[in-house]
DNA sequence: GCCGTTTTCGGCCCGACTGTTTTCAGTCG
């Protein structure tokens, strides 16, 4: 029983109880107990009642469920409340637009239980027939299933590693001398994983008894001598290929794809009077087999510079590596500042300082603090008096900790692209993120001309998130994003890659686009406490697919070179 | 349910937006 479990029982404790239309701050305080588990960073099994009661948010209450659930593996009122309710009426509650009332009235008039249910009532008009819904809503619901159906089976990129990982250790007990690698989209970096690939390589076949009998199966799809396919709980597929070790290159190169790249090898090889397979490269002449032990080998029997994983994906990489161009790309080594963060002043966890001291020691030389601003009221967003005070404070911990502290804001771009500050706060400001957080229903051409709008603003040093999808959950909002790629080139505004796993926004794509047109980018966290620097990690994955070079990110810039190169210091001739 | 207290109750981040109403409920962040 980790925190992660003890974490989501009291986060179900706590939508069960709001759609029971509980007490509110009683949810709050489940909800909130929740998120302390997910974050704490020791093991909250290992304490006793007083123990848990020094942390701050458990009480007398919370501290005895979590002994409960240590002891017994769950509690008795989350056992309570799911007699009360199917468990499977939680699926409703992560639809877009759909929250505990709505599902309560599902639950209660229609009987609706499970997503099919709510499927049949929508398309047959009882949802429309309710009192407080209309034919929009039911029009809502249906898209907000299709969406889900389209994403079913495709996990966000930290939930598929971390699976792997266990997999990975669990099947290495087994096969201590294997060579055991995950791969496929895994590899490649992709921002949504259908399924998990891994490699295994010099195995006894006996592994496959140990792939099946992992404890989180669920299902086993099929089980052969060399692959395997399982269905884990939670959703994962996981298949396991077993190759000798000679095949081990060829293997990694043919199971990490993409489906494009591969072809465009397969092909190449052809015309070079190459056949190239899992097994190896061979000659057509003779079946001799050229390369196949490492990856490299194969790539340079085609002619080719090793192309890194996140590349491969027909974009351009082959021609490239065959002139032997492709781009260094950036590490997360080469990151030395963090653009994008949130204090106890607005809705994140920690203070100025211990955000300071955790990027410090993340290894980073500077930050800027960037709370939100007023209009988003419920994260206590700032007013320009706020705003300015915090300034202060922040700049008081400039250099106190061993990092350089600016004073930005995460200014909130309203519907009609003007910003939630004014111009002369902004000004007294180190650094501005102008960021979209509401109105997602304008069309293509309102919200391009409100990001274009704010571009124009002279203090807009980077647009935040600027598609503002939710991976998995929320498509981006329409816009043209070509069109404010370039008037971020012109306007010699950044564009950000927020680095938050549930965002990745910038995506590969669009961040290449920009690239290409001259924008500068940085690679944020947007973290909301002081353990959540990890998450740069996966913007620099996306970097990377993006083909970005440590030159075309500004927070890998020294500090003061940095500073210098903000559209806001430049020196303008 | 937690917390802090002028300590055993009373307060607990709230405004924008949407779709439904005709003054508001629900969702989102």
């Amino acid at each position: 029983m980790d925190n992660l479990a003890i974490a989501r029982i009291l986060g179900e404790i706590a939508d069960l109880l709001e759609i029971k239309s509980d007490n509110p701050f009683k949810i709050r305080a489940y909800r909130n107990g929740a998120d302390i588990a997910a974050n704490h960073p020791h093991s909250l099994v290992a304490l006793d009642e007083a123990g848990l009661r020094e942390i701050p948010g458990i009480g007398k209450d919370l501290a005895a469920r979590i002994r409960e659930i240590a002891e017994t593996g769950d509690t008795d009122y989350h056992r309570e409340l799911i007699a009360a309710f199917p468990p499977s009426i939680l699926d409703l509650l992560h639809l877009q637009g759909v929250g505990p009332k709505t599902v309560a009235v599902f639950y209660r008039e229609l009987g609706v239980r499970t997503l099919e249910d709510l499927e049949q009532a929508a398309a047959t008009g009882r949802i429309r027939a309710l009192r407080g819904m209309g034919q929009k809503k039911e029009a809502l619901i249906l898209k907000a299933l299709e969406e889900r159906k389209r994403h079913a089976g495709r996990h966000l990129l930290p939930d598929a590693q971390d699976t792997a990982r266990a997999l990975v250790a669990f099947l290495h007990e087994r096969a201590p001398s294997a060579d055991l690698t995950p791969v496929g989209s895994l590899r490649r970096g992709c921002d949504s994983c259908g399924d998990l690939d891994i490699l295994a390589s010099g195995a006894p076949s006996t592994l496959m008894d140990g792939f099946v009998s992992f404890e989180q199966v669920e299902r086993v799809l099929a089980r052969g001598e060399t692959k395997s396919s399982i269905l884990l709980r939670g959703g994962f597929q996981a298949d396991l290929r077993l190759v000798p070790l000679e095949s081990r290159g060829a293997a990694l190169q043919y199971f990490t794809g993409s489906k494009a790249h591969n072809i465009a090898l397969r092909d190449r090889a052809i015309g070079l009077g190459l056949k190239l397979n899992e097994y190896g490269v061979f000659r057509t002449v003779d079946e001799a087999r050229v390369a196949g032990e490492t990856e490299e080998g194969v790539y340079e029997a085609l002619g080719l510079q090793w192309t890194p994983p996140e590349l491969r994906e027909a974009r351009g990489e082959i021609e490239a590596a065959s002139v032997r161009r492709l781009p260094r790309l950036v590490d997360l080594g080469d990151l030395r500042g963090d653009l994008h963060m949130h204090t106890t002043e607005t809705d994140g966890k920690d203070d100025v300082q211990a955000m300071a001291e955790a990027a410090r020691e993340a290894g980073l030389e500077y930050v800027a603090i960037t709370d939100h601003s007023q209009s988003l009221a419920m994260a206590n967003g700032l007013d320009e008096r706020r705003a300015l005070a915090h300034a202060a404070r922040i700049r008081a911990e400039d250099a106190q900790h061993g990092v350089r502290v600016l004073a930005g804001i995460e200014c909130d771009i309203r519907a009609d692209g003007t910003l939630d500050l004014e111009n002369d706060c902004l000004a007294s400001l180190d650094f501005v993120v102008a960021s979209v957080h509401s109105g997602f229903n304008q069309d293509r051409q309102q919200m391009t001309d409100r990001l274009l709008r704010a571009i124009d603003n002279p203090y807009v040093d980077v647009i935040g998130h600027p598609t503002g999808r939710r991976i998995l959950r929320r498509e981006p909002y329409p816009v043209e994003i070509e069109a404010v790629i370039d008037a971020a080139a012109g306007r010699g505004v950044a564009m950000e890659i927020n680095s938050n796993p549930n965002r990745l926004d910038l995506n590969d794509v669009h961040a290449r686009i920009a690239r290409d047109r001259g924008v500068s980018l940085v690679i944020s966290s947007d973290t909301h406490s002081r353990h959540g620097f990890g998450v740069l990690r996966w913007g620099i994955i996306v970097a990377r697919r993006a083909w970005l070079g440590p030159e075309h990110v500004l927070n890998t810039r020294p500090f003061d070179e940095f500073r210098a190169s903000l559209r806001r210091n430049r020196v303008r001739r």
